[in-house]
DNA sequence: TCAGGATACTTTAGGCTTAATCTATTCAAG
DNA sequence: CTTGAATAGATTAAGCCTAAAGTATCCTGA
């Protein structure tokens, strides 16, 4: 009779997929429910990486993420420049490049021209430390996502490009109100 | 000459969306191109949510989640109910549910029958407060979702759940391995 | 009964992230 | 040149989150 028991709790399996968007009431409108498995279907792959890259490699997805993106910049980058391309603020980027230098992964090199900036860029250690991650990272990903046909990716890719485009025009004019 | 300057740091508008995935390389494969968008798209969607949440609200997005199922469960929920639902782990559950409690929104009750446990719910003044922000945070979502046709919106949320499922299987497996 | 294992929850240490604030440097207007 | 605004980056305080370890309670089976 009471509605919570539809959850028991003493069924581990089936409470473990009981998360944020299964649940949801028929009530629910579709935005909502479409947002909240966006969510969930993130954070499952975001976790699954997380746990990988800790397991394997012993690293996390930021310091990850932040080689990644100096992996394409053999000149390296500007702090400013690391905070735009991860969407993180800067004070983020300051505390992940510091432990990367202590690591001796990334070095900072001064930028001729204004000794305000430096540049952040791979080492050789680094570098050839990213590339055994990446080859495996990319695997993980090619994983998770063989769910679905090419055709399905590609549609996908398009639908969350619309998103994304809408979401940015959205942010932004609100932003600047 | 320097292939850096492809980004010019003096051009805030065009570096504010040279985000993770926009500068994805055409050497990159279709399953993490498809990943990076994906990881975007939500970022983007969760970062506006987060700042309508403070702004307009003062409050944060896992407060609003923890209130959200517990408003859909007037008995309340445990902890450990609690914890399977949003997806994490236990001591966070304890340190939300402490702020919510601090600020009379939530309330622990004793379960009846076993003292290592409680029931978290609502209370009055937090069920008419989680309310208001349910309705503005619906419109949000409304909103910043709007621009996918309700075919659009089906199709999008068939293919991810695909993908959750398929995630599902993946991490499951490779967790019991 | 009672010992051992399981369970519910908390605590701790550490990393990520942000907004706000601070310092040093650059730039531009007078 | 000098002053003041803008910019690059670092720092701080606070919150989120996790994994691991700790505490109290429950349960099972000898």
């Amino acid at each position: 009779m009471l509605r919570v028991t539809a959850i028991d709790p003493s069924d581990e399996a089936r409470v473990r997929r009981a998360d944020r968007e299964t649940s949801a009431r028929a009530g629910d409108h579709r935005a909502l429910r479409l947002w909240l498995r966006l969510l969930t279907c993130t954070q499952l792959l975001e976790r699954h990486m997380r746990n990988l890259l800790r397991l394997r490699f012993g690293t996390t997805l930021p310091r990850f993420d932040l080689m990644s993106r100096l992996e394409r910049y053999p000149e390296g980058l500007k702090m400013k420049e690391l905070s735009h391309h991860l969407m993180v603020t800067g004070g983020n980027v300051t505390g992940i490049v510091d432990q990367l230098v202590s690591e001796r992964l990334v070095e900072r090199l001064p930028e001729p021209g204004d000794r305000r900036a430096f540049r952040v860029r791979l080492t050789r250690v680094g570098y050839d430390a990213f590339g055994k991650m990446a080859r495996a990272h990319e695997e993980w990903i090619v994983s998770v996502l063989s769910g679905l046909s090419r055709k399905e990716h590609a549609e996908l890719f398009r639908l969350l490009a619309k998103v994304k485009s809408h979401a940015l025009a959205i942010t932004e004019r609100k932003d600047g109100a």
